[in-house]
DNA sequence: ATGATCTCCGATCAGTTCAGTCGTACTAAG
DNA sequence: CTTAGTACGACTGAACTGATCGGAGATCAT
């Protein structure tokens, strides 16, 4: 349960790639280009270039065309957030389908529903953890967040 | 993204219904039956019918055949933890599929993965989250949870 | 005992989403 | 102007989900 889709999987090693590749010390502010990153991680090419099509377009990546073109995070690893990568590839973050009722929708349940309250709790508190950690805090391997309480609502650390 | 199944939302109304009545103050004890569940969620009845088998499968709640039938629950509400009932009805709490690896199944990308770890902490965390919250603590509606730390590695309040 | 009521269980089906593919157009470096 | 790269959209097959149907087994009232 709450799985989270392959393209999103393959956002977070591309990404963690790119940002360890461009701040690593054997080739700084290098570009890296798609087919570089699927033949590292064995992922399907194609596939690939679509999930970084999306993070460019929301921003996440700068993309460079022609020889030698390639990517480029669009700002430091500490500013990227693993929710903003996940929400990119995969929609707004919703535990349950009332979360996000727009006009129109109409939820069979909501009289009577007895659950919406607590799950929205729920809901904010694992937003609350993926913002708080950034694509900075998953490099270097080991030294990872001190997790923290998803009651403490700091947005930005 | 992340969002559980209706069948787990099904659950989880189902049992805070049948807990608000068992222990409720107008007829403490009574069992309630599918049918009334259903009618009074607007929930396919059907589908229903196999939600509560699947939880009473699992040891949540207690059936009775027969005329004047219907469900209990098995235990407290204060015993039963939204993860319980998420993973009776959605199977293991799985953000990535490299977190439950059995033998033959191999993840292409294990050699150079760098989001194992980082991964396996998040879904630790939110494990942490859904185990400290009740279905006791859905009830009453209002005073819910003081959300915790999901690092509090308590298993029972 | 017998029938009515209810849970239990398995099989099935349509719709949707997801992973992956293909073909093509556009852009920049040499 | 050729080559290496991104950008984009349409398409397919497989898996999952929500929902439905049919019948078997258990229990209570009469």
């Amino acid at each position: 349960m709450l799985k989270i889709s392959k393209k999103a999987d393959y956002a977070l090693m591309a990404l963690q790639h790119i940002a360890s590749v461009q701040f690593g010390d054997v080739t700084p502010g290098r570009v890296v280009n798609t087919k570089e990153i699927a033949e590292e991680y064995n992922i399907p090419l194609e596939l690939l270039a679509k999930v970084l099509q999306v993070l460019s377009k929301h921003g996440l990546i700068e993309s460079h065309n022609g020889p030698k073109g390639g990517y480029l995070l669009a700002r430091s690893a500490r500013q990227i957030t693993i929710a903003q990568i996940l929400e990119s590839i995969e929609g707004p973050l919703a535990i349950t389908d009332c979360s996000h009722e727009k006009e129109g929708d109409f939820c069979m349940q909501r009289e009577h529903c007895n659950i919406r309250t607590p799950l929205l709790k729920i809901q904010d508190s694992i937003y609350q953890l993926l913002n708080n950690m950034t694509l900075g805090d998953m490099m270097g391997g080991t030294p990872l967040i001190s997790i923290q309480s998803p009651a403490a609502q700091g947005v930005e650390r």
